[in-house]
RNA sequence: UGGGGUGUAGCCAAGCGGUAAGGCAGCGGGUUUUGAUCCCGCCAUGCGUUGGUUCGAAUCCAGCCACCCCAGCCA
């Protein structure tokens, strides 16, 4: 069975759709996935992998490879390799064959470069990294031939091969092409192609003191497991030149086609591989899987599902123009997912105990519950009631207008699936703190209307005997400004939100919630949807991480009293 | 007088010369034992801007404006 959903047609697709009429390919789409293994992937990357995992799905005949892009070896890791893995396979993609790696592609790679020296078209520089810089030019001023352009050939193949073996210090030399210093791009003033790094690579070892540049690795990676279409962000325009120059220039029959599209921009996130980084290294949050991360791991320890994250890939689109998707598109689409498929149940978060003085002491009835209103297939459970039981403080008021349709002193209110209670008496602790509630319940209204009246108000509760004890974890946005990193000036950190999260050491939830399914989301009624963490959990209370709250037009009404 | 891109509602986004889809957000109403869900309705005489071509322009042409990317031995 398909994992993703028939993706939304694009102007990528409409590429795709041509190039099949005119049978270009032979009627075969091949796109790939190339991560640099150096961090964990976030919901920008979510959108590139279901872009290219949709395609792969979405033609007959299609299919996707996952690449690991691993030149640069002081930066990357076999974790990193590991945990991008994991998400992509969580997220639904699946690629074809073997994992590949560049770093697989590092003999052919050094071939291509040996060929371009031997045609001229490629040369060993001794310039210092400054001087570089130096004879690069800038934006509106051509750079300058390095002076070691014309080196013969023998001394290039000579230079290129001592690299190899390791007998220069690294940024001594660099294998440059033979372009254009006076390019109006930067990129084809004779671009570095590989560099000296005695570095142990996390795949090849020893083996290679001497790496190749992206710009290099990338177009042979690509023709060499017969790309079609090699899919990029914007960024990378100014590259595709670079990126033909060399498939044109080495003998190679392949030759994909880059098209770039606009990255994801989200408010109140940070899309930036190098600042996630910055966050877990600094410990401003807890790992690349901190529930409040946007990156794959943390969505998904956050209660994100991979079906949500994809159907809000389809909604936001692929486009060239670069915009800032609002959040709220997001947080709609794991509503919607979660709301059709978390099975109901009730907890209490901040508990006012409740007790029902016309209830017998000692009684205890197993009132049924569905676990989804509009699903009942889904089936129902037994949640006990009995004399005592906690509500929310949140549903208590002394004294509240109309609008207020919860418990109020003297008032009835709905526990929900259960009975009509009525508030007849507060008890205070000497301070004045309300301590308990003393309640009477109309036991003619278990699955009926109380006869006379009407009663609006429905609230969630637990029986104080029979709830478990557990911590919860209230997660809200972890800026609290709308582009943290917008400012150049200042460091997007500041912007860090000292309430994203909010541990709730004592919430009080029912029975069944005891021994939760992994995986498996619940909706604590009107509260929100909440997601197991087994992590946490682990030897003591269980602790429940809330993925999003419920959408709360009340708290808009309220909030916009005060 | 560096090069490369992008401008359609608060946000995302269809549109491909025939008279502005859809979604999110918002607003109004209905159903409801979740202030949830669900359902109904409203939300661009207007497509960055100014001209031009055309019977007809968001779509074609020209100028202008705004914003983004590029001077790593990162990807």
């Amino acid at each position: 069975m398909s994992e993703f959903e028939a993706i939304k047609p694009n102007f990528i697709t409409q590429i795709i759709d041509k190039d099949l009429e005119a049978n270009q390919h032979d009627g075969k789409i091949v796109t790939r996935f190339p991560p640099e293994p150096n961090g964990f992937l976030h919901v920008g990357h979510a959108k590139s992998i279901c872009l290219n995992f949709g395609i792969a799905e979405f033609y007959a005949g299609a299919a996707c490879n996952l690449r690991f892009d691993d030149t640069n070896p002081e930066k990357e890791s076999q974790d990193f390799i590991d945990a991008i893995q994991r998400d992509v396979e969580w997220l639904g993609g699946k690629w074809a064959g073997p994992v590949r790696y560049a770093s697989a592609y590092f003999d052919q790679i050094h071939a291509f470069a040996l060929e371009l020296i031997q045609k001229g078209k490629a040369y060993v520089c001794s310039l210092t990294a400054e001087e570089m810089t130096a004879t690069r030019g800038t934006l509106k001023s051509p750079g300058t031939n390095s002076p070691y352009r014309e080196r013969s050939v023998a001394d290039n193949l000579d230079l290129f091969e001592r690299m190899r073996q390791g007998e220069f210090a690294e940024g001594t030399h660099v294998l440059r092409a033979k372009i254009d210093m006076a390019s109006p791009n930067i990129n084809l003033r004779d671009p570095i192609l590989y560099r000296i790094r005695h570095a142990h690579h996390h795949q090849t070892g020893e083996k290679w003191c001497i790496y190749p540049m992206y710009d290099f690795t990338h177009p042979i990676s690509d023709a060499l497991e017969g790309i079609t279409h090699s899919l990029c962000t914007l960024e990378f325009e100014d590259h595709r030149p670079l990126y033909d120059w060399v498939l044109d220039n080495i003998t190679i029959a392949c030759h994909p086609r880059q098209i770039e599209f606009a990255r994801l921009n989200l408010n109140f996130t940070v899309t930036s591989k190098r600042k996630l980084k910055q966050l877990v290294d600094q410990a401003l949050v807890d790992g690349w899987d901190d529930p409040r991360m946007p990156t794959l791991a943390g969505m998904r320890r956050r209660g994100y599902t991979p079906r949500s994250i994809r159907n809000f890939c389809n909604a936001i689109g692929v486009t060239r123009s670069e915009g800032v998707v609002d959040v709220a598109m997001l947080e709609f689409a794991i509503r919607e997912d979660l709301n059709e498929r978390a099975p109901r149940a009730m907890g209490v978060l901040k508990p006012l105990r409740v007790v029902i003085t016309n209830y017998p002491e000692g009684q205890v009835e197993q009132l049924l519950a569905p676990n989804h209103p509009q699903r009942p297939e889904l089936g129902s459970r037994e949640i006990p009631f009995s004399r005592e039981v906690f509500i929310d403080v949140e549903d208590f008021r002394e004294e509240a207008n109309k609008h207020f349709k919860r418990l109020i002193l003297g008032k009835e209110v709905r526990l929900r699936n259960g009975y009509v209670i009525r508030c007849d008496e507060v008890i205070k602790t000497a301070d004045g703190a309300i301590d308990h509630l003393l309640c009477s319940y109309d036991p003619e209204t278990l699955g009926k209307d109380p006869e006379g009246r009407k009663v609006k108000g429905v609230i969630h509760w637990v029986s104080a005997v029979h709830a478990i004890d557990a911590e919860v974890h209230l997660y809200d946005r972890l800026f609290n400004h709308e582009s943290p990193d917008g400012n150049r000036e200042e460091d997007f950190t500041a912007h860090l939100n000292p309430h994203s999260l909010c541990v709730i050491a004592d919430a009080k939830l029912e029975a069944s919630l005891a021994s939760p399914q992994a995986e498996l989301p619940y909706q604590f009624e009107r509260e929100g949807y909440f997601f197991f963490d087994p992590v946490r959990s682990a030897g003591g209370k269980p602790v429940f991480n809330r993925t999003v709250t419920l959408r709360d037009t009340w708290a808009k009404v309220e909030g916009g009293q005060d």
